[in-house]
DNA sequence: GTAGGGTTAG
């Protein structure tokens, strides 16, 4: 009788519908057998693989007597509930309710449960219990201590830990490299994994992901590529979401495109993850109609599908139809989050919408409860001051709850120079001068702020602050991806073969820009140097070249996509309007903070950015 | 009868 039961239990946990669990518990409950041998125990396994949190704390809570197998089932249930910290809370009990002292799949489940948390703390407190325990042999138990302190960056102490262990399999190893590979530490999680005899998919997931993780996105993508000549069958969908990342943090789109190609080849496409990250990948790479398409194949939208899709549109400047999509989403019964306001808050800033903007951010609070972070201020921030609600801006900026960073600070002193507010301009600037400027263009920002209002003493002080710490500009490089092949220029390379051609044509551009009216903006020019030092400074950014190699080069009439490491410089990007409407091209510029479609003398980013 | 490792949006 207990073994049909046990049994029948045992696949409930894996398969059947909910109903029959209940059912069974029922039938177990009206025959009397509930508290008698390992039944309850049991119970409390099926229900919580089910999901079912409720009904196995109830089954725990009425157990006449609990033994270490409930408590470890127990525990585990919360971990799988996502509630490690309802864990942490209850483990004493153990000791007071119940007499009992934890085993080793006590602590097994108390160390996940510190990972889950990012308790290092605690998860030292549970070690130091463990390695008195007569326990303190159990490999798992090392294992799961290896990925708890790998999990809060105590890699050192991962190490130690994993050393000890006496019979090292799959899970340890991947749980030491992991801890590695998201640390950054390229090398030494390439050679752990070498140093593996037996690597499986998910050691190699470990690595590629933590590396990916870590933005080591080339690298990665050549692991990716040893992986499959090893012969490594990919039997899951965990790493293609990773690598699918990995193409989007590159915005190289053919590389995400021959992922596709595999996902579609493997048959995950229908996975909701992968559906996810494609989405994600496509609009990153700007490519907006696609990411589009698969958002309508996705079967079974979660709030990441749609607020991938509402982040997509909205950075891509199609504001309208993001908003139209939040509709929809609701529609569904999908409950929006925090990133989905980030992206919706954006797509107002972005057309000027700014009451629909507000609105929202009050319908975050009122409607969802959801507490804004500092992203949402500083996007409702950006709201008011790109539409020129400075003053709003700048109340905002004083009542808000947070410290905000130099980059806010110098956001709304770009847009005091574009609306002409020259006097809040001089109080913003004075701030951020007692705040500590790091950032290269904040002081281009803070030296026109002051020359602007003809403080010639301010401008020499904001030079000499700039010379005194020695302000590093990271090097611009631009990429042009054209099929297959990416070409990459630096600002002012000349050592590239088709130098002489690139400069016809850009020449050629110029003087029919100035025809039509274009001056070059040498304000951006941030070192000290003639007029027309700093007008041939402009002219060889890294924008132009990339844009000028791809006009040479690219398919006729095909979308120029360039992807630039820093922010477009203003002037360029007076010029990639020029330039759009001069040979009728499109031109699709991703740079540090967002997108930018150049086409019939324009850009979707409103010029602001 | 119970335990350990790898995926998505800002």
């Amino acid at each position: 009788m207990h073994h049909h039961l046990l049994q029948s239990l045992r696949l409930c946990a894996t398969g059947g519908n909910p109903f029959s669990c209940k059912a069974l518990h029922a039938r177990i409950l009206k025959i009397g057998l509930d508290q008698h041998g390992p039944l309850p125990n049991t119970l409390i396994y099926m229900y919580a693989k089910r999901g079912l949190l409720k009904d196995a704390l109830q089954v725990f809570d009425d157990m006449r007597q609990r033994d270490l197998v409930s408590w470890a089932s127990i525990l585990t249930a919360y971990n799988r509930a996502n509630l490690p910290n309802r864990s942490i809370s209850i483990f004493p009990d153990m000791f007071g309710r119940d007499s009992l002292q934890p085993d080793h799949f006590v602590f097994a489940s108390l160390v996940n449960s510190c990972a889950a948390l990012n308790a290092l703390q605690i998860g030292r407190q549970v070690h130091a219990q463990f390695v008195l325990s007569e326990f303190s042999s159990d490999d798992i138990t090392k294992s799961s201590l290896v990925d708890m302190y790998a999990k809060c960056g105590s890699l050192d102490n991962a190490r130690a830990v994993f050393d000890t262990i006496c019979t090292k399999n799959s899970v340890s190893w991947t749980a030491i490299i992991s801890g590695y590979a998201k640390a950054g530490r390229k090398s030494e999680s390439v050679k752990l994994l070498r140093d593996m005899k037996v690597q499986d998919l998910f050691s190699w997931t470990a690595l590629i992901s933590g590396l990916i993780q870590s933005g080591h996105f080339v690298s990665a993508f050549h692991l990716f590529v040893e992986m499959q000549k090893e012969g490594i069958k990919i039997i899951d969908p965990f790493i293609l979401s990773s690598v699918i990342g990995a193409s989007a943090n590159l915005a190289a789109q053919e590389l995400g495109k021959q992922v596709h190609c595999l996902v579609l080849k493997l048959g995950f496409e229908s996975n909701l993850y992968v559906c996810n990250t494609l989405i994600d990948m496509y609009a990153k790479c700007s490519d907006i109609i696609a990411a589009k398409t698969v958002f309508l194949y996705t079967v079974e939208k979660d709030v990441i599908s749609w607020t991938s899709i509402i982040v997509g549109l909205a950075q891509h400047g199609k504001a309208k139809e993001a908003l139209s999509l939040y509709n929809d989403m609701i529609s569904c019964g999908i409950k929006p989050n925090k990133v989905t306001f980030v992206g919706l808050i954006y797509a107002c800033s972005h057309v000027g919408l700014v009451n629909k903007g507000c609105d929202l951010f009050k319908s975050m609070v009122d409607d969802y409860g959801l507490k804004p972070n500092l992203q949402h201020y500083t996007c409702l921030l950006d709201l008011y001051s790109r539409s020129g609600y400075l003053d709003e801006a700048e109340n905002l900026l004083n009542t808000m709850p947070f410290e905000v960073d130099e980059a806010v600070w110098a956001s709304l002193l770009s847009a005091c120079k574009r609306f002409g507010k020259t006097q809040m301009g001089i109080r913003i600037a004075n701030r951020l001068m007692g705040l500590g400027v790091k950032d290269p263009s904040s002081y281009i920002l803070l030296s026109n702020a002051y020359a602007g209002a003809s403080m010639w003493e301010n401008v020499a002080k904001v030079r000499r602050l700039m010379e005194a710490i020695d302000v590093k500009k990271e090097p611009g490089y631009s990429c042009v991806h054209l099929g297959k092949e990416t070409e990459v220029f630096y600002a002012g390379e000349t050592g590239h073969p088709m130098k002489n051609e690139m400069q016809v044509l850009l020449k050629d551009l110029d003087e029919e820009m100035r025809k039509r009216g274009y001056v070059p903006d040498v304000s951006f020019v941030l070192h000290d140097m003639g007029k027309k030092e700093k007008e041939n400074q402009l002219f060889w950014h890294s924008e132009r070249l990339a844009v000028a190699y791809g006009l040479l080069n690219g398919v006729p009439g095909s979308v120029i996509r360039v992807v630039k490491n820093l922010r477009v410089c203003g002037d360029c990007h007076t010029v990639l309007k020029f330039i759009c409407s001069i040979v009728g091209r499109e031109i699709v510029v991703r740079d540090a903070s967002r997108f930018h479609h150049f086409k019939d003398g324009r850009c979707s980013c409103s010029d602001f950015w």
